[in-house]
RNA sequence: GCCCCCGUAGCUCAGGGGAUAGAGCGCCGGCCUCCGGAGCCGGGUGCGCAGGUUCGAAUCCUGCCGGGGGCACCA
């Protein structure tokens, strides 16, 4: 990459220009930043402002002795030293079409980094099994499913977690309400309880049971019956959620069931380990970690006056299971309402003996869904929601995700699902994806006059001189840092943004330039050109999991 | 009361120490004899307020104001 040759080039230019400076090592790694504007060259420098102060010299001063010491090298066109003290490098034209040969080759590898050899766990969504998902989870779903993938474009190996909370008191609720559900459609006097789950779908699931299992249950001795349709109505919602999210372009490498963490005797195990750590106590009949020793803002209860464990004993549980997989380590997804379980988690991690840095908490702010501008209500137990099968039936999930993904996680955003079916046409992921299909249209209507594509190695780029499509090519070799530097900040918004650049950078260069044309070389550069930027379209379309097509219905004003 | 997130153009949001702060929507003008007009080009008055750190602050720190969320032996 360039910036990578420019970098070790200045930093060898610092090295030989030191002494005259009278600085010492160790010297600042010099970084690099694609240049907004034409006349600061191709990329930009602050490194001669970041040193200036340890010279006592002016900045100016710094990056002419920087510049002075700098070797050549066959892909410099020209150094600047500009405004107050910013080294500006143009590339030669060579290296800007080496970017397209490097696409070529690499195609959907293309922007990829090479793995960094460590395991790291992303768990999301984690719904109870009481009811389908909602749009309360589409965030989650989205959010994580596209961190995932980043990070394995950034050279993670990732394992998606979908952590299942069938253990407690709202399983029980659940129970109950498909228990008196099914007793109902047997004629018999059932109630679902007032702290149940009133919603229409328990009762397709009684329906569900009692055509697949038959009406026997109700017959089952009461403290057998609804254990029993509790695992029946369970069961059945995880087949659906899993449904659901498949729908939604998400795909889980494990389920995580939380009663297994108690059939295991993990949770007892993990507080036996936090009693060692000289973490635990017990008070007022329960058992409690010391967690603000860890920098909680209070200690928080393990088990139950009860006897019963916390939904935190199964965390810290959990967090063992974790990393004796062999996690490097292990990203939670949760909404804000969690942010406050943050601090009692990882201090249980460190309790526990871990690393903090490897326990890693990505929170989003919450979506206000509306429709036509009024708040949607939402409670899965009064049944009054809109699930995500809606929402991917109406919006569709190509629109549904990409919106989602527009904005950084930590802002509240607004969702409406009336606006966002309205504004189909004006909704950035379709510009986005106009831009792809109709790449594949101008190479379809090459293919239809004739033209092929000759393989890249013999093709002369150097025709590919106007400025939209250097501004093209340059976002284009932009793409790799894009990724890198969105999977460190665990931002896949900064994807989409990409994608819209890159696409709007090709609508220009396509108004501005004629692709297939009379001129043989420069119609093979331009078609490769065009190709180039189809992958990196449909690259960064699929880390956002949203998918990029070869055609699109033509639209009427 | 304590904790977290946010406040940037009319609206929705990027940018999170560096040069003249960007994009979409909306609004007003232009642009097809040709590869998809869901497109392109042009038009802008904006970093909540006040201090501080720095050669340099929309960006970091403190306080205040405004909005959202969280503070259970619930999950």
């Amino acid at each position: 990459m360039i910036e990578q040759r420019l970098a070790t080039l200045v930093a060898e230019a610092v090295t030989k220009a030191a002494s005259d400076l009278g600085l010492e090592p160790p010297f600042p790694e010099p970084s690099f930043t694609p240049s907004k504007q034409k006349e600061h060259g191709d990329f930009a420098s602050n490194i001669a402002l970041r040193l200036a102060s340890a010279t006592g010299r002016s900045p100016r001063e710094v990056a002419e002795a920087i510049a002075a010491s700098l070797p050549s090298a066959d892909f410099l066109e020209k150094v600047e030293v500009a405004g107050p003290g910013f080294l500006n490098f143009w590339v030669t034209d060579d290296w800007m079409h080496a970017v397209v040969r490097e696409i070529a080759f690499r195609g959907p590898a293309y922007g990829r980094a090479e793995p960094n050899g460590k395991r790291i766990q992303v768990e999301f969504v984690s719904a109870n099994p009481t009811g389908p998902l909602h749009l309360g989870h589409a965030r989650n779903a989205t959010l994580g499913d596209a961190v995932a993938r980043l990070l394995g474009a950034a050279g993670w190996e990732v394992e998606r977690e979908f952590y299942w909370n069938d253990a407690g008191g709202q399983m029980d609720r659940f129970g109950a309400s498909v228990e008196a559900r099914y007793l109902q459609l047997l004629g018999r006097d059932a109630d679902v309880p007032e702290d149940g789950y009133h919603g229409d779908y328990v009762g397709d699931l009684a329906r569900q049971i009692l055509e697949e299992v038959g009406p026997g249950l109700a017959d089952l001795p009461p403290e057998d019956r609804m254990p029993r349709l509790r695992e029946e109505g369970a069961r059945r919602v995880l087949a659906w959620t899993r449904r659901t999210l498949e729908r939604f372009g998400v795909r889980f490498d494990t389920y995580f069931s939380e009663r297994s963490l108690v059939e295991r005797g993990e949770i007892a195990a993990a507080i036996d380990r936090l009693r060692e750590a000289g973490a635990v106590y017990e008070a007022e009949g329960a058992v409690w970690f010391r967690s603000t020793a860890y920098g909680d803002d209070k200690d928080r209860p393990l088990i139950r006056g009860t006897g019963a464990h916390t939904y935190f004993a199964a965390d810290c549980a959990y967090v063992v299971d974790k990393f004796s997989r062999g996690f490097d380590r292990a990203l939670y997804v949760w909404g804000a309402d969690h942010h406050g379980h943050v601090a009692r988690v990882r201090g249980a991690a460190v309790a526990l003996g871990y690393d903090p840095d490897a326990v890693e908490f990505l929170i989003y702010q919450w979506v206000a869904f509306l429709r036509g501008g009024e708040p949607l209500a939402m409670s899965k137990r009064a049944g009054t929601f809109v699930s995500l099968d809606e929402l991917i039936d109406e919006v569709g999930v190509d629109a549904a995700r990409f919106h989602l993904l527009l904005f950084s996680n930590d802002h509240t955003m607004n969702f409406d699902i009336e606006a966002v079916k309205r504004q189909t046409l004006e909704n950035p992921v379709y510009y986005v994806q106009y831009g792809h299909a109709r790449i594949a249209s101008i190479l379809r209507k090459a293919a239809e006059r004739g033209i092929e594509l000759r393989p890249i190695g013999g093709v002369d780029l150097s025709p590919l001189a106007t400025d939209a499509e250097t501004e093209l090519m340059k976002a284009l070799a932009d793409v790799p840092s894009e990724i890198r530097s969105a999977a460190e900040h665990r931002a896949p918004h900064r994807l989409a943004h990409a994608a819209q650049e890159v696409a709007a950078r090709f609508h220009r260069f396509y108004t501005e330039c004629v692709v297939i044309s009379n001129d043989a070389e420069l119609t093979q550069a331009r078609l490769w050109l065009s190709s180039a930027t189809k992958q990196v379209i449909a690259n960064l379309l699929g880390l956002l999991g949203v998918s990029a097509p070869e055609s699109m219905e033509r639209v009427d004003e």
